[in-house]
DNA sequence: CTTGAAATTGAAGCAGG
DNA sequence: CCTGCTTCAATTTCAAG
């Protein structure tokens, strides 16, 4: 049995919100500039923000990368359909999936599909080869749709307000 | 006429990669450390990264967040279907897709779909409410179908190597 | 493109309100 | 839960190889 692992959410005030919409805008906010902004002292600033990684609101900080300018200007969605729900048999295909070269992020769905993959090529030919590759090439695979990424945009998120 | 912005592929050496590699994986290591890591001076490495950001690679820093941490334990994929595809329509509609409350992200594709929305939640009923209320609510929806996200998992992406 | 050292700035720890 | 002060560490700058 896979782990489960339940978490509670966290009753965040209005400084907590302020401060998680100002980090996820641009993580390499000094604490001195963040607490300059909401009006605190850098030392309170501070001491909010490692409870809020402390208690696991904020889980990390990364840089965003442009895929364009790391040469892989095509996103493309696969969607992809089993032919059999085998425990063993979804758990290491998702596993392959989310490890194949060029998955931004790997989504296990219920519905009609099985899994939705999000991924980055250099070449509408990788695409094909991709599919090829990485998806049919598992037996347990029964069908699979691409549709190709006109555009993508960060949407408003979960944080109220501005 | 939307502007499209070209972005020329950026040539990375292998030091380049290492950073990118690291940074992804921990956008708060300094500046000494990561000097460190690679065996560069501190100023070579500041160089570095300062030339990856100005050249478009790195496009910014944000935190991540616990989406069940802030209260939005339920994940979906909203695909969304059109009846007409006139252009003023779709534009509109995206722009009111990508900023409606609880949207992650907004893909525009191409094939039997045309958009594709990664929303959270806090409950089955605000996703009911969601599709009807910021989706359905367009006269240009002609047709959606609502994925609950079993699992989500970061890929590989597209950095090559360990 | 890379470097080391100086000068500036920011972060962390702590006792107290 | 918040603060100011002190101490320590990191970033930035720059002349030069």
């Amino acid at each position: 049995m896979p782990k489960t692992q339940r978490v509670e959410p966290a009753d965040l005030d209005d400084v907590d919100l302020r401060i998680l919409r100002a980090l996820a805008a641009d993580g390499r906010l000094t604490n001195k500039a963040l607490s300059t902004r909401l009006g605190l002292a850098e030392s309170t600033c501070a001491y909010r923000v490692r409870a809020l990684r402390d208690r696991g609101v904020i889980t990390g900080t990364s840089v965003r990368l442009s895929l364009p300018a790391l040469g892989y200007p095509i996103q493309a969605f696969i969607k992809v359909r089993l032919g059999s729900h085998n425990r063993a048999h979804v758990d290491k295909l998702y596993a392959a999936l989310a490890e194949a070269p060029g998955v931004i992020q790997a989504f296990h769905v219920a519905g009609e599909d099985d899994f939705h993959l999000h991924v980055a090529v250099d070449t509408p030919e990788a695409l094909r080869d991709f599919v090829l590759s990485h998806v049919t090439v598992h037996r347990v695979v029964r069908q699979t749709e691409t549709q190709l990424v006109f555009e993508l945009r960060d949407g408003a998120g979960v944080l109220p307000g501005s």
